[in-house]
DNA sequence: CGGCAAGTTGAACCGCCTCAATGACGGTGG
DNA sequence: CCACCGTCATTGAGGCGGTTCAACTTGCCG
């Protein structure tokens, strides 16, 4: 079932009654599976439609003048993507999928209906953008306040969190589909100094990052070195599953 | 009046109709006169208020567990403050006064009322919200891509821009109640370097930052040492009124 | 087999930090 | 009224974290 990630998505705001729930099904949102490397929404180009991610991993980000680019997020299965970029009159980022993904479709009339008609929905959405916000700040003090080897390892837990929330991923194992210049554009720094980073994490014994997974060897060592507080991505008591 | 600023506001989404004014009109928000350094939201303790700022500066940060902080967003007349504690279980960061302050204060309540009661404003609602997360997200874009001078530059445009649009400030000079500690801990530097780079802009004739107010000398250099595009306040063309 | 994407490592450099001392201003109490 | 203190700004010196440039490896796919 293509909705199954955004009603439990929603319903940990507030929990959907069946009628919520039979009507989001009747949005019936169209299903589209994408290549890896395949831009969604276009930084600039005015958007007429907004996505759910069902597998696969995607990110946000902004390209400079001068060609950099900052991602500001990665999605995981289950996130919203490219929603401000319907609000605003330029989408102020693009969407980019980094692995083949599977999505939903969904119209800004679909949106406006939901506002008109099911405000408790509504809620719930304006919910999950609070939700989508708090992650993205968490990502600026990362970026702000923090060394490279902390903001790793807080990026690091942050996606072992998220991924589990999903249902993906082990207590201290996930399939990752980034790559070391992925990391170092989320993370402000080089592909050069990444690469030195996760070297001094594996040779530490607290983390390996290889083969498109990563593993947590000593997770205790890695939420002490990240100084990592759940509080930001709303769960109860910031607990998993 | 001191719902004119949120008026405003909401009505630069999609123009409010008479009876949308009338109906926040019987809003009624309390109104509050707070000193400097008053902190309105609290990291982690839970919020039954939110506020809209009517005159003054006031910043949301996160605080570190070793003391640091990060300034996420200045905060100028007009500007929401505190939705996103509403929302989430438990507050991801801060509100504080910069300068004295003048506010309207709203209930968790009558944001609810909104969502059931008026589907437009709950709609222009959701969207101030994006435009907060575009300027958020500038922010990140600024600490994770650009060097202090460029990232200092970009932030003085901004708030040039912001508070022009909010009838402050002239064409080439605004007010400003931060100290260079403030703007350390926004932009990701230390005190001392913020100095040393506002010392460079005023050497080179490009702004001074002095007594607090900012003047900006040469318009055009700033914005290209910024690298400045306003797409992001999602004004129509990014005009300034 | 050739070519490209991704990762790895070394060397040299520099942007920004930390520590430390000092100056300027305004408010407060003796 | 002035001496004192706290806040904010300024400047120098030295050091480190992270960048840039460049070379090389490894694995995959056509």
């Amino acid at each position: 079932m293509p909705l199954t990630a955004m009603i439990t998505k929603l319903s940990s705001f507030t929990p959907c009654s069946d009628a919520e729930i039979s009507y989001l099904k009747t949005l019936n949102p169209r299903l589209l599976d994408v290549d890896r490397h395949v831009t969604l929404v276009n930084q600039g180009v005015q958007q007429e439609k907004a996505f759910v991610l069902t597998s696969g991993w995607s990110c946000c980000y902004k390209l400079l003048e001068n060609g950099r680019r900052q991602i500001v997020d990665f999605l995981v299965p289950g996130d919203f993507m490219g929603i401000r970029p319907l609000l605003l009159l330029t989408p102020d980022h693009s969407v980019s999928t980094i692995s083949p993904c599977r999505i939903c479709e969904f119209s800004w009339k679909q949106i406006r209906e939901i506002y008109e008609e099911q405000p408790r929905i509504a809620l719930a959405f304006l919910w999950a953008m609070a939700r989508d916000e708090a992650i993205i700040v968490e990502h600026l003090v990362n970026l702000g306040r923090r060394t490279a080897l902390q903001r790793t390892a807080h990026l690091m837990t942050e996606l072992l969190y998220r991924l589990q929330l999903v249902g993906l991923g082990k207590d201290d194992t996930f399939e990752c589909a980034l790559t070391q210049d992925d990391l170092a554009d989320a993370l402000g720094l080089s592909n050069v100094h990444i690469n030195r980073v996760l070297r001094t994490l594996r040779e530490r014994n607290i983390l390996t990052f290889q083969d498109r997974r990563v593993v947590i060897h000593d997770r205790i060592r890695l939420a002490d070195l990240a100084g990592f507080d759940p509080g930001y991505l709303d769960q109860p008591q910031g607990e998993l599953p």
